[in-house]
DNA sequence: ACGAATTAGACGTTTTGCGTCTAACTAGAA
DNA sequence: TTCTAGTTAGACGCAAAACGTCTAATTCGT
């Protein structure tokens, strides 16, 4: 019951519903404190609304954080489309992508130091999410090379990697630059940046790379 | 038991005991997720101490809670009586004081948003540890009127307050200041030296204000 | 007046946290 | 070695909190 579907979103007091109301009150609040940390109460407090109004709309507290990851992904996603929407040269369209996808979302949490713990849970109760998530990295990413390659602006073959296997390796790169001292929003960026030009230059048709 | 006296702080890992560890690990926690969300187990955990050790030297969690509230109290009085220490024109001085002893207070807590909370905990847990917090600004403040009244340099009269209400006022617009909107750091601090001019202004002895 | 959505609040259950306690471990001093 | 003080992991009972469910009352748009 209360399948958290697509059912209405009827009235909406600023244009937002009730669902997305709750998942961005949640989504504040896991990001500050953490998964175990953020009670139900805490969620309804902060979005405004009762606490057995969560009930009617999600099945419990797993599922109020998987809409909330539901609704990063979305928001990530039009980002993400919108940076590929920009013309320019391969390697700013691909930071630019990496900026949308990952740096969004580690922005979302970068309100507190519980990355760790919110991985974790991810993992465990929203691998369907999860997996989601990094499916609309991984096709846009495609697309981003693919039309690079027909146009003769890059040579994927150059990489000596085929495509997937150089998407994966990005997205673990991208993983990667948040190890060890949890970096600053900006210095993620910055990182990612570095990271995407290194990319670029593998799959540069002339081998030169421009800053 | 474990009374929590002065009672050896024997070794030291780096120079501190264990008890001034342990309140400093609670002071980040309770900055950054209020007293409420802290748990004895997070304190220990931040310490690097078996929950056990907690109850050596503490009776409970309201008493990690004092204890830590005097270490701060002792950091402000070693500020405040550094700014004291410091030449100049009473109106630098003034504000010297008040940076020291508001703003290290806030300062402290303001890696979170739970002065709210902090200071109701304040109000019924710690109570004595509270007024000894403030007696320290009431008696440095006095010195500094005195001092400056008796070199002539300001006239206390001129206020048209004693000397006891002048300060009480002060400490009750240094409050004020934190209302509303919480400031930033940085603006609680302007804000206190926008007060300090104030009431440097109001006893100056010339009637003229250097900014 | 009707119905859909929301609300406060109570409920039983499960989980967490508190404070206490014990037995074992470590390290320095005698 | 032995003694002692400090620490530790872990278990315990109890109290408080959180979970998820439910109901009766209320709001609000139509």
């Amino acid at each position: 019951m209360s399948d958290r579907s697509e059912s209405s979103i009827t009235s909406g007091e600023d244009g937002k519903g009730r669902i997305e109301q709750i998942a961005e009150a949640a989504l504040r609040l896991f990001a500050r404190y953490g998964y175990k940390r953020t009670s139900m109460d805490d969620i309804a407090r902060e979005a405004g609304v009762a606490r057995a109004t969560l009930y009617l709309h999600f099945k419990g507290k797993d599922d109020v954080f998987r809409a909330m990851l539901a609704g990063l992904g979305a928001q990530v996603e039009t980002r993400c489309r919108e940076a590929l929407a920009t013309p320019g040269p391969f390697a700013e369209r691909l930071a630019a992508l990496m900026a949308a996808h990952h740096g969004t979302a580690f922005s979302a949490f970068s309100a507190g130091e519980h990355l760790g713990e919110l991985k974790a849970v991810m993992i465990s109760i929203a691998g369907a999410e999860l997996a989601a998530f990094e499916a609309i990295f991984i096709d846009l990413a495609r697309q981003l090379f693919d039309g690079a390659a027909a146009q003769g602006e890059i040579s994927i073959e150059r990489s000596g990697l085929r495509l997937d296997t150089l998407i994966a390796t990005i997205m673990r790169a991208a993983a990667g630059a948040k190890y060890g001292e949890l970096p600053s929003c900006e210095d993620y960026l910055l990182r990612l940046r570095e990271i995407a030009s290194v990319f670029a230059a593998a799959v540069s048709r002339d081998g030169a790379l421009r800053a």
